[in-house]
DNA sequence: GTCTATAGAATGATAGAC
DNA sequence: GTCTATCATTCTATAGAC
């Protein structure tokens, strides 16, 4: 017992979301943290590793500064997380199944072609503006993983981009929708969602289900809808 | 003499577009660096640092590796640049530059506010895939300049921006495009134009010119601008 | 699980010869 | 302008006490 048996990480002792404290949606990063990690101290380093992430990029930010973040000494973050790299896996896993979670959701309630792409391009958008910070860092840090954990993170990627291509090639099946090339319009639309988080603001003028909203409109009329 | 004069940066010693071996477009990255730097190590060097920071990310690269690109020692980086920040700047204000002025272009020859926008749009769309790897870095490693580099590009930034929303206000006053919210609209249209950057693939199907063909007819769904 | 102390490696930048 | 050699700093990660 114990040889060759390595130390289990965080993202593989993570609680499912149903079990803990739900009940209700997600109100913030912190909350989504609290349903899925048990031990405070871990929850507060993840929280700072998102703050340093975000500000400076995953590289620059150094372990001590996370550390000192989540008042804990540099050594006690390597109780928790075997690498700065590991640190950075679990905040853009948890992120990503979130996310697909969200898009999932509003993806299985039935509808017209027009009707679910709205609210998937809804959900993502305001999913993406309301957790702006840590799906900035799951999302323009993603490079800084290794190719290995790439890989498991873009099994989410593909498969959100999948539930936005059902829908839009439904509508373009039954004539509700016109896109000369579905493969690029996918990417132009999943593309398009994901860059609110280039210039959303959390104090600005809309919220994050305004905006989703706002975008909803965008998508349609580019995909020339019928007027429902 | 010489008290207090700081040695000049490449920036403000770059070689004005016209004055060298122009004529015609710039066909790459080092076909634009040759007609804006005279000396072949500053070139080299840059070239070296649009790889390494495009492949690990500003913070990641190391001097010693743009170097050994360049084929240059490690210190002699330092007799052309005071700093790896300065490196980052001069590829920033190169590509920030090129890209307005061939928006900036397109926008200038007239027409009505649909066939403006189409310009505009697939200029810009296409600029951004032909120089995917450069204005990747300069978009992407932006938020490592310091505070005084940052406003300095951002002027850039807001005059391709402004070049945008005055071809959307014009179709908009004039009843050929629908845009409930001009200022949101905008910053959607141009952050879908960057967004080229996160999929295109110069080996992929579709050249630049063409991508930027299709993203221009996207825009103008989105906008519902009238049939032409 | 948390701490203090530090090992070990890499980095940005400089000094000074040619 | 380019080189070799190196300084001074910073960083990730570990050792070992409690």
């Amino acid at each position: 017992m114990g040889l060759g048996i390595k130390k289990r990480t965080i993202v593989e002792r993570l609680t499912a979301e149903s079990s803990m404290n739900s009940g209700g949606v997600v109100r913030n990063l912190a909350d989504l943290f609290n349903r899925r990690i048990e031990s405070p101290s871990i929850r507060r380093i993840l929280l700072a590793a998102v703050d340093s992430f975000s500000k400076t990029g995953f590289h620059a930010a150094s372990t001590r500064d996370i550390a000192r973040k989540a008042k804990l000494s540099p050594a006690a973050v390597y109780v928790h997380f075997h690498s700065k790299e590991e640190l950075l896996y679990t905040v853009v896993t948890l992120m990503s199944e979130w996310v697909f979670d969200q898009v999932s959701a509003a993806a299985r309630e039935r509808g017209r072609p027009a009707e679910r792409l709205r609210r998937v391009v809804q959900v993502h958008v305001a999913s993406h503006a309301a957790m702006r910070t840590a799906m900035f860092v799951s999302n323009f840090e993603f490079h800084s993983l290794n190719a290995a954990q790439r890989k498991k993170i873009l099994r989410y990627r593909d498969a959100i981009e999948k539930l936005f291509e059902d829908c839009i090639r439904a509508g373009c099946e039954d004539g509700s929708f016109h896109a000369a090339d579905i493969g690029i319009t996918k990417v132009a639309v999943v593309s398009l969602c994901v860059s609110v988080l280039n210039w959303f603001s959390p104090g600005g003028r809309l919220s994050p289900e305004q905006v989703g909203d706002y975008y909803a409109d965008l998508v349609l009329s580019m995909l020339r809808a019928d007027p429902t």
